[in-house]
DNA sequence: GAATTTGTAACAAAAATAAGTACAATAAAA
DNA sequence: TTTTATTGTACTTATTTTTGTTACAAATTC
């Protein structure tokens, strides 16, 4: 799972400039160019996160579950990439003592660089995010977005 | 390429404690639990980034190009990382200027936090790894390696 | 009840990884 | 110089992972 941060983040901002209006997995699919089923999973794992909320039937959809100022990169990568960790984990597979004492370095190893990498996602917020974005398009007004996004 | 990673660790360390004497690609194959042929697909990645050299023919093998203490983790996955970053690229799938300036915007923390990342690996070396898994197993002197490495 | 919309299972397709086979090229040794 | 050992790599096969689809039940609104 990797492209599914992406689409984590491509959620997250579009339900951002949103400001609370819910969004269909069937719209969010359209903007992203994807299924919706494949948005629905990646919106079933944000979920779980408590970082979004969704409604069934009729209007129904997915908002915010808090304020973008308080969701960071790192939750998203850590809602998405919840099974498979930055740089997987090493299990030996020779039989001898020191591929087994290797592995087990390696991944301590891989933790540390793991969690230097998640507090660099950390500081980023995804109010942070879609405020950048719609800087770079010149979309000063959040309303424009509306009208342009997709 | 993600195990490649583990494998050039493999290597590296197993060259290491061999203090100069070349090791085929058999012989690593073996102790690792895997085909030659992996070996040396790694090997040859190791040898276009200068860490190893080898050897064809009878006798052949391969050393360490440079001193344990000069190569660093991030040397080996760099080496062997080299298509495959750590969080691969997102490339805009939809058709809008959104899922652009955000594919640009993933790719921009991507690179920092991924250099939080290798920065991490720079601070190990071939040699504390090496010394750290002969400590763990209790292989105090260096020569006792050969007898129960594999 | 009719129309939407999510949730999820089941399946299919595609892409990425990994492993294996074969053999030419090379180098040492006999 | 023949034999033997060993790497290098192209080609193939297998495995795993990821992505996309279809289908349909469950929920929710109108």
């Amino acid at each position: 799972m990797n492209s599914q941060l992406a689409i984590a983040l491509h959620i997250l901002g579009f339900l951002t400039s949103q400001k609370g209006s819910a969004l269909t997995s069937d719209r969010l699919a359209v903007t992203y160019g994807t299924n919706p089923v494949v948005i629905r999973r990646v919106l079933s794992k944000l979920k779980a996160a408590g970082l979004v909320e969704t409604r069934r039937g009729a209007g129904g959809g997915s908002v915010l579950a808090r304020d973008p100022t308080q969701i960071t990169l790192r939750h998203a990568y850590e809602a998405t990439a919840s099974t498979v960790k930055v740089l997987g984990r090493h299990n030996a597979q020779g039989e001898g003592r020191i591929a087994a004492a290797l592995a087990a370095f390696i991944n301590e190893r891989y933790e540390d660089a793991e969690e230097a990498l998640l507090q660099k996602l950390e500081a980023v917020t995804i109010a942070e995010m879609d405020e950048q974005i719609r800087r770079q398009l010149g979309l000063l007004d959040p309303a424009a977005c509306l009208d342009r996004c997709d």
